[in-house]
DNA sequence: CTTAATATGATTGTTTTTGATTGTTTTTGA
DNA sequence: TCAAAAACAATCAAAAACAATCATATTAAG
């Protein structure tokens, strides 16, 4: 079997499964041991799993990836209803932060102000912001190979230098009593200063980040809405975090 | 059977099949693997496909696809030539600065060099250099629509955070009064500042660069090195240059 | 018809991939 | 804790795939 081919199984499979032995693998494309420890090194070199001993599992912060949350992307819909209720609230003039991540990338098909210029942390939504148009800028700093996210004390020494009028973020887990997380330490940081710059702050989560705890805390100094959905705000974890948060959408 | 009518066969089986062996081929076609070969060059270089070891596949839908007319450009054997004796330049454990443009991006599948750094200015190169497990940093700042490249005052603050061993520099200009020069103001204080950085500069210009002069000029206070083919090489304007530059390549 | 340009298949030597082998490290279970 | 077993990295040589070149065949142009 082919190079490519072999590695393109061993992700497919790993996506599906998120964790592999050697002997699988071996049944599973007929090579020897050898190729397969070969191919394993070679995705952990570009950050697309994590070996072990034993085989491999997914890396943690590669369930980030836009590509494999699409194919996932049993909450597209949702993702897409969200990202509409968050590019409506960007309005002509204004200088804005899109942060890294699937969701907040599928805002941009939606935006519509004119004469706006956008700041962001996420390679992916560079292309797609330049094709609408958009001023765009990036924070420099080390490239996460993982999600294409700029991170790091550069990205952040970049990011100090811009003021917002509105920021825009993804985040991985909202508790009541844990607040905003998310896996990646070094994104935190580019989150918490991100809100720090902006007037206003909107966190885009759909409804399974709800009552959800990861690693890095996000602190919440100064008020923030989150954008929610139709299907959350029918659910009965809305009731629990109104209290606690301002939300803005969830009805058409 | 007739080229044309081939290549479109690999085409259309490609886009059944996203994964073609050159066994295969031979036996749909019927002639020989010399023949295939040149078929996936062709096919490649017009960006139909992307040849692999033992094969082809479907062009992967990248983020940011390098402009394809830089791809289809006149000179780009010659830019190949000069962007791989570029990348030997690179050595083991160094940290670099590549420049963004066409030329530079040439180097990014030559680099064999093992354990570096890589900062940019060119988005375009990012996911080259990620896809080789390179790790890589980006300048932060404004991303010009046109080339893709990160420029203003945030790149250049970004900039002054890093030093290089090595430093490699597409031009557009080269001219024995008036120095190195290139169209846009703002990408030459780049250049300007990283030659500056860096302990050696490599500046990579194919022949039709010589006895050209833009608007901006880069002025340069260390030593750097020009480096150049083999057409270069041989041609009058080589003497000419000589007395005043350093070159390195040129033959092989 | 002749000549130039292109396409093809065979041959060359080189590079890449691969599976086996070696000795070392990690895990397991007594 | 110790020893056996499993998994591992590193190295090697064979095999497959490769690029480059050549001579021949085919096509197109004058």
């Amino acid at each position: 079997m082919i190079t490519e081919k072999r590695q393109e199984l061993i992700l497919t499979e790993l996506s599906k499964k998120d964790f592999l032995t050697l002997q699988e693998l071996i049944e599973r494309t007929g090579c020897s041991a050898s190729t397969i420890r070969r191919d394993l090194s070679k995705l952990q070199k570009v950050g697309k799993l994590k070996r072990v001993h034993g085989g491999a599992m997914l890396n943690d912060s590669s369930i980030l990836e836009p590509n494999l949350a699409d194919k996932r992307g049993t909450n597209l819909k949702e993702k897409q209803e969200i990202a509409r209720l968050a590019a409506l609230e960007i309005e002509d003039n204004e200088c804005v932060f899109i942060d890294a991540g699937s969701t907040t990338l599928e805002m941009i098909p939606y935006i519509s102000a004119q004469n706006i210029v956008v700041v962001t942390s996420g390679l992916t939504h560079v292309e797609e912001l330049i094709k609408q148009g958009i001023r765009t800028f990036i924070l420099g700093g080390e490239i996460k190979s993982t999600t294409y996210a700029t991170v790091g004390a550069s990205a952040l020494e970049t990011l100090k230098s811009y003021r917002f009028d509105k920021v825009f973020l993804g985040m991985n887990g909202i508790d009541i009593k844990y607040g905003l997380t998310t896996p990646d330490e070094q994104e935190a940081i580019i989150k918490k200063y991100a809100i720090h710059l902006g007037t206003n702050a909107y966190i885009l989560a759909d409804h399974d980040k709800y009552d959800k705890v990861y690693f890095a805390h996000v602190p919440v100094e100064t008020q923030v809405s989150i954008v929610t959905s139709k299907k959350v705000k029918e659910s009965d974890i809305f009731k629990k975090y109104t209290e606690h948060y301002t939300f803005i959408g969830g009805t058409r």
